[in-house]
DNA sequence: TCATTTTGTGAATAGTCATTCATTTCTAAA
DNA sequence: TTTAGAAATGAATGACTATTCACAAAATGA
């Protein structure tokens, strides 16, 4: 449907190239501490050619966020359009974020350190979008516990508690990977999360 | 043993203020948003007093960072001195954690908003210092979950990952509850919060 | 080739703040 | 009351950096 001529895409393609370079500045120096002519310079563009292509060092910094959260929230929802027993889809859900996460070290570290929630509501309306968005991620993943709840699958408690403890988890394990010396495959960590949530941690007599 | 005059006394009176204050502002609008002026103006000081009692901006922000730090580890210290079974440790940890944050609203919106840890690395030698008494606090937190294995009360895995999970656990309630609009008792979710880390959250068929 | 439009540039601007310090206000001893 | 010293002050300083804009380069197409 959509024809692009090389004109559009060329133009693409530098937008593109200027967000790579403002994930890797901030996420090496923080929103606050990187400087526009930083991120123009990792780009190979001039100062003002930033501003063609953004309104302003928020708008490119939420857009960054935004369309990152976008590409890992797409096959997300796609998960919970099939149909499938819940737990299923948490391990599933849980694959994906990790291996989301592990292609895109830089995004989870600005996601992360910059602005865990509370600055966002501070800045920009642009900010309160992003932060309903992820209000928007865990009542899916709430939705999902309570089918596991129907389908007697897990234990009846509020279904946002549930959530909000997954993301916990997982986000711990993220956090220390991200700031491990040693590298290794975070995916490698998904059998230890879900044993935890899922069974927990504590040793119980053998059943008979 | 300390004598100390009432020119003392009001000195660190004093300073007590400008932290106060600082906690306030920093919690409110983040590092850097929070200008020295609204600081020095929060706590009824004119601005370059500020300078008498503390270095730099960074300086205010760390040493309260840190004091606010120790105040928390004191008595979860305290409570590793006493002999215990590790459940009852893992327990009383929960409740000292809870029952801190439930006072020091402000601090844990600094705390988690604020560099979670990144910036940190990045910033002052003092940054570093603190990201240290964080990972020493995992450590304690894991040696505890080493014990409870010992004891046959855990299940045999890296005791680390163990730590990792609880914290992981109980800091996404925090959080849920710092941005909660409804005000409830953090410590009420102490119960919920430890059945998910013991138990998991799986439904098993009854035993027989 | 030349005129026109599009795209890119980076020096100059303007605003913000951390920090300083000359001055004022307070304290208490004489 | 006087006065030396301590404590507090807030206007002025100096750095820093987001943003703009007059200009340059490149692309287009006649």
């Amino acid at each position: 449907m959509e024809k692009i001529g090389r004109k559009e895409r060329e133009h693409l393609a530098h937008r593109g190239e200027i967000l790579r370079a403002a994930e890797k500045v901030f996420a090496a120096k923080g929103f606050f501490q990187a400087t526009m002519n930083e991120i123009a310079e990792a780009a190979e563009f001039g100062t003002g050619t930033l501003y063609k292509f953004f309104k302003s060092k928020e708008d490119l910094f939420f857009i960054l966020i935004d369309e990152k959260t976008e590409e890992i929230n797409g096959p997300v929802k796609d998960e919970l359009l099939k149909k499938a027993p819940a737990i299923e889809r948490i391990k599933n859900i849980l694959r994906l974020q990790l291996e989301f996460i592990e292609r895109n070290r830089d995004f989870f570290r600005i996601y992360a350190s910059e602005g865990s929630r509370f600055e966002w509501k501070v800045m920009s309306s642009c900010g309160n979008q992003i932060h309903e968005k992820m209000v928007a991620y865990i009542h899916l993943l709430a939705q999902v516990m309570k089918q596991g709840m129907g389908e007697g699958k897990l234990k009846s408690m509020d279904p946002l508690d549930l959530a909000h403890a997954f993301e916990g988890i997982v986000h711990s394990f993220i956090f220390e990977w991200l700031i491990s010396p040693e590298s290794y495959p975070l995916i490698s960590k998904a059998e230890t999360i879900l044993e935890i949530f899922l069974n927990g941690t504590e040793k119980k007599e053998r059943r008979k």
